[in-house]
RNA sequence: GACAAGGUGGCUGAAUGGUUUAAGGCGACAGACUGCAACUCUGUUUUUUGUGAGUUCGAAUCUCAUCCUUGUCUCCA
């Protein structure tokens, strides 16, 4: 039987801001979709630890059993800047300073995309779809929409109508809280001399001005598609006019995914999305990430140490052990401690997985094991409550160290079933990896063996002075010896 | 200004009315181990939940006020 038929998912809707039971609209089989990144730079690590959330998200859902379609746009397609470039598009920005094609900085910037989530372990995606490759569903919504008379268009640019949708009936600020009234106020000021019939209206095709590489053509003249409009054209083509996840930064909330709603439920009249997810955002060092007051770091930095940020490099796996340690929804803070921190927790909950394999089973548990498991499936059911199954997992550890040092007992079956869920929760569930496995070769472990055996010559003859010359020496290099009862063992940091 | 998400121990970070005298990780302290350490193990430790009122038999958890942080305010993940 499935996993997902005993186990009662809840799940934080942002729509209804509660937590709801998870009830897929076709039973078995779970629609989720994700807004991708933009590919006009690598990608922010706040964006990484969104996808990573969501990464933890589709496999607990595979995990349940569910089958599962996970579509995670690629934004190729560029948009405008906000400031005072003005009608230029961010990507062929780019491309002009570094005098290359657009789609080679999308190219680019799509592999390094691909390189870093590789990196930190995520799984693909089932769909990876691009929005350049979905020009001509893009112009068939919105003409769907302007049959419907809840867009118009305005010298070669089209918008949606939102005062005409609201008086529908239809609720623009549904998700945000935001009403329509308050907009008016707070952007008549800014937007004087707007083509658009009300501020609050937004684009759904530009028009594509001398300057703009990036165009096509359509039937209001050669442009580009509005930004929101993307997610609610692929999202509707793979998974159908109702989803059952769609994710996001929080930062999407308004004005994209209020926008997304607005166009599918404009095109379909249904409710588009069932579950709206929404990940937190991410501080570093207790402020806001920020490329001009030199307080940031990209997550490949992290990885290779070459950052002004922190005092050392860090696998991918301590890294996502720490993210995991802290609620998708919650504001979480990155900082050279925390990690340090969480490197410590990580190595030995790694090293407590490894020992499963050396030990000894009895006629008898100290630990109930199944009450165990259950525990830490109920945590995943509360909203993937990942902190909290991390704790739990911490009870194994210190039960499987006292297995170690027969202070405990275990059975035959009950160890089968911790060794699963161990498996089951460290590395599929949460995507950790063990960073430290693959670093020795066999020439670096003959070469300690050696130097272990030279020092336990030099410490039989009471040569203090060599044998912790050699310990000190190698622990500089990042080897660290562990003397223990039955001999001395190393590990690479 | 409006809307949204938050403010919990030395740090990180759970718990949304009573089984929590606030989980887990890190740190600190003690013991075991060691030639001494480190590693590891075992045990102990700290806060009364931004601030001020209120509701309740009972609040971190609900209400109100106030301060602070972060995000967003229409084409910026």
């Amino acid at each position: 039987m499935e996993l997902y038929k005993e186990n009662q998912l809840k799940i934080y809707n942002s729509l209804s801001k509660s937590k709801e039971v998870f009830k897929p609209v076709t039973e078995g089989r779970v629609g989720m979709y994700v807004c991708g990144p933009t590919v006009y730079s690598n990608v922010h690590l706040g964006n990484l630890r969104t996808f990573m959330s969501f990464d933890m998200v589709f496999r607990y859902l595979l995990h349940l059993g569910y089958k599962v379609r996970y579509v995670r746009n690629i934004t190729d397609a560029g948009h405008l800047e906000s400031d005072a470039e003005e009608g230029e598009d961010k990507i062929a920005k780019k491309a002009r300073l570094e005098e290359i094609e657009p789609m080679e900085v999308v190219q680019r910037y799509t592999v390094d995309f691909h390189t870093i989530t590789a990196k930190y372990n995520f799984l693909p995606p089932s769909i990876e779809p691009t929005a350049t490759g979905h020009i001509v569903e893009q112009i068939e919504m919105i003409k769907e929409i302007m049959d419907k008379g809840l867009a118009y268009e305005v010298n070669g640019s089209v918008y949606f109508d939102v005062l005409k949708y609201n008086e529908e009936g239809n609720n623009y600020g549904i998700l945000s809280g935001r009403n329509v009234e308050d907009a008016i106020h707070n952007t008549r000021a800014l937007d004087g001399q707007s083509e658009k019939k009300n501020p609050q209206d937004f684009a759904l095709w530009k028009k594509a001005d001398e300057r703009h590489i990036m165009r096509w053509p359509s039937p209001w003249g050669e442009g580009f598609p509005g930004w929101h409009l993307e997610c609610s054209v692929m999202s509707s083509k793979y998974l159908g006019e109702q989803i059952d996840i769609h994710g996001g930064g929080m930062d999407l909330k308004f004005p994209h995914h209020e926008c997304e709603i607005a166009q599918s439920h404009a095109c379909s009249g249904v409710q588009p999305v069932n579950y709206w997810m929404h990940a937190n955002m991410l501080l570093l060092n207790s402020q806001k990430m920020s490329k001009s007051t030199g307080n940031s770091i990209l997550p490949g930095e992290i990885l290779t140490g070459e950052n002004k940020v922190l005092s050392k490099a860090f696998g991918a796996g301590v890294v996502r052990f720490f993210i995991m340690q802290a609620n998708y929804r919650s504001i979480l803070d990155f900082s050279n401690d925390g990690l340090l921190a969480s490197e410590k927790g990580y190595n030995r909950l790694m090293e407590a997985v490894s020992l499963l394999d050396a030990i000894q089973t009895g006629g008898s548990s100290s630990f109930d094991v199944a009450k165990w498991k259950q525990e830490c499936y109920d945590a995943m059911n509360d909203d993937f409550n990942t902190p909290i199954a991390i704790a739990k997992l911490f009870d194994a550890v210190k039960f499987i160290n006292q297995l170690k040092d027969n202070k405990a007992t275990i059975t035959e079956s009950d160890l089968t079933l911790l060794k699963e869920t161990m498996n089951a929760f460290v590395f599929d569930i949460l995507g950790l990896v063990n960073d430290a496995k693959d670093e020795g070769s066999n020439k670096l472990d003959g070469t300690v063996e050696l130097l272990i055996k030279l020092r336990k010559e030099a410490r039989e003859n009471k040569d203090w002075a060599l044998s912790d010359k050699i310990r000190d020496e190698l622990a500089e290099l990042g080897i660290q010896l562990k003397d223990g009862r039955e001999g001395t063992t190393f590990t690479v940091n």
